[in-house]
DNA sequence: AAACTGAACGCAAACGCTTGCGCAACAAGA
DNA sequence: TCTTGTTGCGCAAGCGTTTGCGTTCAGTTT
């Protein structure tokens, strides 16, 4: 039926032993008999079972891949660099896409990565009993999002200083009057909404703004929840000049909104997000940049890093570079007065 | 060190094999036993290993998904919903990103799925040889893109009925200059280009419309791709008055270069995409929608049926219904003459 | 009461690899 | 010549399951 080892092994005169040693590159094997051996197995098309491999060596060479929306553009992104760098280095990733609470729940009790990982990346922020049922898989844990977690190493950003540069931007072009859009804080204990949000209240703050609970609403990281969020905005008795949104999505709904309501951006309304999703260059969106891909391959790298040294300390938590992006959707507001 | 199915068998008093089988709800087992079992598996954190389990039966409950760049829209779309389907069904998934040549041919050539999978759902097309490769897995075989191919379940979109439908709507504004942003044919006999460029000819065809060369330039299947696209044919002598761009992502680079030109959508230009992007709606782009996640849930029922009953016959073909949306890039061409 | 069922369970043989150990064979040092 | 190393390779014992077959035993049929 299918090629095994055995079958190789008789095929070039050697024994199983001969053949595992010289096709995963084992010192105990000399260059001629190697590279018969190679030939042979190439000529038969045999391929290891990585069942039979990974259960006498208990090494699977497969990284697992947790992420709450694969559809989305951050984590789809951060799913490929790191996918790139798994597989260039000989790891497969299995992916679970946790989206409904759920499939999250079946996925944290039955832990079905249990002794079929190497390592595993998390996108998602898992809470504190999740951490744990991570933890006792007893294999390197990374995750690309939230704030530092005992057990993980966490490559992300700092929320605080992208979020100041952003508001800030909107304080100096002159704006008084600013909103906000924030992602939901959910179940989960996610940090990055709450960062973002202390940052935003804090350089109001600091420009001598009083903060109006009215210019807050939530906008659930989607581009639908953006729109009705920035609805609800509209909708204050004094409606904000300029609007931060916590994500690219949520501002693009945002923009929708603004149309609907024949505001022009950025004449009567000033919006800035928070990604550079691939799309905010097209329709001109000031927002804050973060190196999405980059954080992908960092934490990948880190991973297989700790499976090649076991013995090192891997760090807890690295911050990439942000940087603020001008573009057309943000201006000083609108003068005021007798028209 | 990690708890095995005799550490069970033993805390139970029974034996291994009537752990495997209470656990895996096969009939032989009374029901106070099985209860017993499944009692003391879950106080002890047992899970099968899935290496030992695949040697031994052969079924790997995973299957493997191949997709060129998990990043984009379409393809993260598709995984996302095949993945619920799958997860949902019990099967785990093995994600390949095959952009780059260099990943795809190693992928191909090593074919690391082999005896790995118990289906393969593939989100590219491959050539000739890839194909064979693949079914020489001898495992069920699907795919989202592309056009029938033996050996596999493709569903799939009429590209032609899609095509028709955007171009006559232009024809129908009045239209005669229309213009094409294509995606590139690339080294892989990917059909969907050639079916939609037909279509585009048929239709200018039996609307009496002379096909100018000048008025197709190929996209990449890229925003940037779709930029310079829409660039070049703006360079031409008699620039179009409306454009079929083949994705939405071209078509969102062609509505970016338009504005760079200081033309207006759709008053000098109009413009129809195709994919119903989920950002096709918030920049209002005229598009023909495609069910993207259909299509992988689709597929990946059908491959999970064929799993179930192994000797039914699958589908060659499956297509599913495009529609025409219209929104706000496309209106009649400007009317000409004297000012 | 004997013979026959079927259900419930244990035994042991795979499944296809990896790896510690042992054993030649040969080279180099004493 | 005899040790001592070194290198190249085979043996065989696992790794943790699944599954065909055999055994036991209670319950049914003659």
């Amino acid at each position: 039926m299918t090629v095994s080892i055995t079958d190789v092994a008789r095929a070039a005169g050697v024994s199983a032993s001969t053949v595992s040693r010289a096709l995963r590159g084992r010192q105990g094997v000399s260059d001629e008999v190697r590279a018969q051996i190679t030939a042979v197995a190439a000529q038969l098309g045999y391929t290891a079972s990585q069942s039979a491999s990974s259960l006498a060596s208990g090494r699977t060479y497969t990284i697992g891949v947790v992420v709450p929306y694969v559809g989305r553009w951050f984590f789809g992104t951060v799913l490929d660099s790191a996918e790139h760098v798994f597989s260039a280095a000989g790891y497969d990733v299995l992916l679970y896409n946790l989206g409904s609470p759920e499939t999250r729940k079946r996925f944290f009790t039955k832990l079905p990565v249990r002794k079929r990982v190497d390592a595993l990346l998390s996108l998602l922020i898992p809470d504190d009993e999740e951490s744990a049922a991570l933890r006792s898989l007893g294999v390197p844990l990374a995750s690309t999002v939230g704030g530092a977690r005992p057990g993980f190493t966490v490559v992300g950003i700092d929320d605080r200083a992208g979020t100041e540069s952003a508001v800030r931007h909107l304080v100096n072009l002159g704006h008084r009057r600013i909103g906000m859009i924030s992602g939901s804080s959910g179940p989960q204990h996610w940090t990055t909404p709450i960062a973002r949000r202390q940052a935003y209240l804090d350089v109001l703050a600091e420009a001598g703004i009083e903060h109006d609970p009215a210019l807050e609403a939530d906008g659930d990281y989607t581009v639908e929840g953006g729109e009705r969020a920035m609805t609800e905005l509209l909708a204050a008795s004094r409606p904000p000049t300029a609007v931060f949104a916590q994500s690219d999505e949520m501002a693009m709904g945002a923009l929708r909104a603004l149309r609907r309501h024949r505001l022009k951006v950025p004449d009567d309304v000033s919006v800035v997000g928070f990604d550079d999703h691939e799309l905010a260059d097209v329709i001109g969106l000031t927002t804050v940049a973060q190196p999405v891909a980059g954080q992908g391959a960092e934490a990948a790298r880190l991973l297989l890093r700790q499976l090649d040294e076991p013995g090192a300390e891997a760090p807890g938590h690295v911050q990439m570079p942000i940087r603020l992006v001008l573009r057309e959707t943000t201006a000083p507001p609108r003068p005021r007065g007798p028209q």
